[in-house]
DNA sequence: CTCATGTTATACCGCAAGGTATATTAACTA
DNA sequence: TAGTTAATATACCTTGCGGTATAACATGAG
């Protein structure tokens, strides 16, 4: 049913756009947005090409002729994932100006964030370092420094709001994004394997009320 | 004598029957031992019936014999490796008497835990939980109910720490536990993934500096 | 409108997956 | 020590896997 869905919404963004870019490029695109899902939610070894088949509407050959292999699949969808989600938070941050808006923002985000991702199955960065940890080093290097850029992220965040007096100086930057951003992504594996918002709304209070 | 005779026979052949038992209990072990670190490694659907047997040296006949599938395999798998992370806590704990003592030895215990796990191949709730979510009911159940105890038992500390003065009556115990909670699985995430403690080091420090 | 090229579908391959029926071997009873 | 049963090994099944050679078709330049 899904497909089918899927397909159409396919067919139409071929119609519009077949002016502007050629075929084989939205072909691809249209793989990989179908299969981030996919793969957040079943896994790299769990996701068969079956399942990518049938999701798209498209046969084997048809997506052997835009990609190398079953891996190749995964890294770009990862790649897409990671974008979308980057683009959604930034967004959303970008509609408050003073940074500790901003956190608290950010700590919003995850609330939503546990049962309505960007990306059906959960957290991109969680799943996908859990699985390539000890199975697939080129996903594994990927997730390792887009979760650096994360932390970051939010220390620049908590250093800004000191800059402006909004936070206390005495308080380690870097730590805390550390611990924050640690104590979410826990939060979000808790809360979706319990199907219960309660220990993200409890990460999430705890640093609202540390940053204030 | 007669009596006496059936009674003998009764004992002895409950004796011997107990051993047999014993015997292919140790076999049924060996193999939740072996499978275990496995599993933990590539995950359910990574993991194929051939990894077994030449890990453990037995047949697929043999591992049939003990389990009705692979999914039995991986719920006692996970149940030996959950008992086993409790055992190595609680032993741990055991040394201290104060309840803050408690607490930074558990803080200390997942320092060590990041590459030196109990189970090879890193958090068996965070990985079983990751990979169960969208995919195996009766391990997300599993799961779900030792994180549930896991917590508890962190409030738990915290609440008696407070009982004895060491912890500030204020804190809200529960929501601290889960933040504790939530950072430690989010730091064992980062930090293997990245392949550098640094992750886990700031959050226990952070911790440290919380719970004095 | 045609034709070369780019793109997708068909049909198939070899293999390893999970699982099982049965033979063999080891353990224990009598 | 023979007979019985429990435990393990052998050999095999079906299915679905990832992957590919090639045929069919669609696209867009001239």
């Amino acid at each position: 049913m899904q497909k089918y869905t899927d397909w159409y919404i396919f067919v139409v963004y071929n119609l519009v756009y077949s002016i502007q870019v050629i075929k084989s490029e939205r072909t691809k695109q249209f793989i990989i947005e179908t299969a981030a899902p996919i793969f957040n939610k079943k896994g790299f070894a769990g996701t068969s090409l079956t399942d990518l088949t049938s999701a798209t509407g498209l046969t084997k050959g048809s997506i052997y002729g835009n990609f190398e292999n079953k891996e190749d699949i995964a890294v770009n969808a990862f790649t897409y994932a990671v974008a979308k989600i980057r683009t959604t938070v930034h967004t959303k941050l970008s509609t408050k100006q003073k940074a500790v808006e901003k956190l608290h923002l950010f700590l919003d985000f995850f609330l939503e964030y546990v049962f309505d991702p960007p990306v059906a199955g959960g957290c991109v960065l969680l799943n996908t370092a859990v699985e390539a940890d000890d199975n697939q080093p080129a996903l594994k290097e990927q997730v390792s420094k887009e979760l650096t850029r994360s932390i970051h992220h939010v220390a620049e965040l908590i250093r800004q709001a000191q800059l402006s007096g909004e936070l206390n100086n005495s308080l380690n930057a870097e730590r805390m994004a550390y611990t924050i951003f640690c104590a979410v992504e826990g939060a979000i594996m808790i809360s979706r394997v319990q199907g219960d918002l309660k220990p993200m709304q409890e990460v999430v209070n705890y640093w609202r009320e540390q940053i204030t």
